[in-house]
DNA sequence: GCTAACATTTGGATCGCTCCAAAAACAAAC
DNA sequence: GTTTGTTTTTGGAGCGATCCAAATGTTAGC
């Protein structure tokens, strides 16, 4: 009564009806009468009714949660990509928890586990580098999951990821028809599913153009803006010099124009940087970063999306969706007469 | 049996013990003899057994949710601030819920409903812009909040926020020590209360130093890159002009920057640019930006402590945390020969 | 062998809700 | 006044865990 919670009965008494009464009219059923209903809402009122979902998903109603598992939040990219499932969990009455893998994976089985434990109707995952099948195999059982971005081999899930080979060799094209020939790939390690894609995309645009592939313009790098400046190093000491680079995400990118830009070179006109992802920050550097938009909100939307169907639909057979990219053109990759253009906008 | 989920009932059954046994082991108690738990934990491995926590709490466990309602994720200081609750959370064995509200006090509404009906423990809560007691009042009625960088007046509920006042004159002292005197204060508006204060401390600082508070001198704008660069403009057109700008936060204080840079200023030497909080691309503008530090993830790690504590005591007395700021100088706001220097570095 | 003391284990009852079959209330038709 | 039909309402069982009082096993002491 006065201690504990206030429950259905409470608001049966209050309303002078029974308990299946007040759980009609919670599940908005059209069997009770009008005016029973409003007495029942005004007695929840009264009382501060709140609703115990809990209680609800043990009797068998599904569960409207869904766990968001992310790989590194501080990735502007990934924020993004959060924001995008947030809003579209919230257009479809779930409910999302979040989580950061922050790169590790032990945090990420925990969290996974801590997940279905309270209950997750389904998962959107953006697995951490390294992740194997077998570290999922058993975690995800019975359970939709919906990978983002990356993509774990052997997984049986959903994958939703931008098409990274395509954008990446329109990228590359884009440098070869400004007259740059000797263009580098910067940033990632080989471990990185993405990576490979971005990185084959970059190739075949070389190879269209009849432009021989130099493993020395590839350069590993951590995917943050150090790892940018670490390259920017790497690449001014290169005996063939480099006259442009395709990086392997926006941040790297910036790192990279930063540092070459401290070192005299005037990006965009010396040398062309291209990023990937089209994060927020590309149109307020400077010069502002030419970059593969991928639209990282809309990403997470779809993903949302596409598991709130499989959900609704009891069909979890794994789907994928590839999304388009674009370049966005702005002023760190133009030709010297672009460049120009670009700086007087 | 194979249909439905499996429970401590099919785990009992396997290894041979009762229900009450399973759910000694799950508790860890030292009851139970070690033949027996390890029996039951390897009949729990074998069935992938899943715990089942909503069942839990509904008997009276008590909730290990913690909600977590942040303003505005598209800024990333408050994604720092994300972050370091996350991080707390998992170190308390908590699992928070996140939800955007976007500014949008519509959707703050109903995400903390939503999250009390999921069960939540306490509420972290950064509040939209224009939250008035009445509107939180029987929504957070019984559940411990802690309110994070923002306060709402009026609502009986911990604070965690950053000594803003303090910040910003540090911030307009150091200004007037490089010998600027025409300093503005740019970003945000009137209805913020974070804005009040470092305002405050602005004009404190001004007033130290007998330097007449100029009104056409505080500029409003919204806080993002945008508002920043329209602040410029409004900034350029001075009868009397500013040598200098302490902006209301980093985002601001970027976008001030790249809009002068764009008309010929100088920032660093020219004019002198501080923002506040301290967020990571401040060390990767250029110039790079001098700011008010605010650890924005120690912030969050100390409010979900907080949270978690008083979840823990019952004790859900209103504390105030003011968490210290410093200055952190960079290159944007140096008198002439500090500018070359930051350079340099 | 019997009992006391201790170490383990075990049936319910219970939490707040949903769902189902069945009861009750009301209205129309004979 | 029954009968039949339709609209509303209602107990009670059950979801998967916890927890408590009580049962059972084990060991030691006499």
């Amino acid at each position: 009564m006065s201690e504990g919670r206030t429950t259905i009965v409470d608001v049966a008494r209050r309303a002078g009806v029974s308990k299946s009464t007040v759980s009609l009219v919670l599940g908005g059923s059209s069997l009770v009468a009008d005016a029973t209903r409003e007495r029942v809402t005004e007695a929840m009122s009264d009382l501060g009714y709140i609703y115990h979902r809990g209680a609800a998903t043990l009797r068998g109603a599904k569960s409207s949660v869904l766990g968001m598992v992310i790989n590194d939040l501080s990735n502007p990219f990934y924020v993004e990509l959060a924001i995008g499932i947030e809003q579209a969990c919230h257009g479809g009455s779930f409910i999302p928890f979040l989580a950061n893998s922050a790169e590790d994976l032990l945090r990420q089985q925990e969290v996974i586990r801590s997940m279905r434990e309270h209950g997750a109707a389904g998962l959107l995952l953006a697995p951490v580098i390294g992740t194997s099948a077998a570290d999922l195999k058993a975690l995800i059982a019975g359970l939709p999951v919906v990978q983002v971005m990356r993509r774990v081999p052997g997984v049986k899930a959903s994958v939703v990821a931008p098409q990274n080979r395509e954008g990446a060799r329109k990228a590359t094209a884009h440098l070869i028809q400004q007259g740059r020939r000797r263009i580098a790939f910067v940033g990632g390690t080989s471990a990185m599913s993405v990576r490979e894609e971005r990185l084959a995309g970059y190739r075949s645009a070389l190879e269209e153009a009849g432009i021989a592939f130099d493993p020395a313009l590839v350069i590993e790098s951590p995917i943050n803006y150090w790892g940018g400046g670490a390259a920017a190093a790497q690449l001014l000491t290169l005996v063939k010099p480099a006259s442009a680079a395709l990086c392997f995400n926006d941040v790297v990118a910036i790192g990279l124009i930063r540092a070459l830009t401290q070192a005299g070179v005037a990006v965009g006109r010396d040398f062309g940087v291209i990023g990937f992802d089209d994060i927020e920050e590309a149109k307020h550097v400077l010069p502002t970063l030419t970059s593969v938009s991928v639209n990282a909100r809309s990403l997470g939307v779809r993903a949302a999306q596409l598991l709130m169907r499989q959900i609704a639909s009891g069909d979890f057979e794994p789907e994928t969706i590839m999304c388009t990219t674009s370049l966005i053109i702005r002023s760190s990759c133009g030709s010297p007469s672009f460049a120009e253009q670009g700086a007087a906008t």
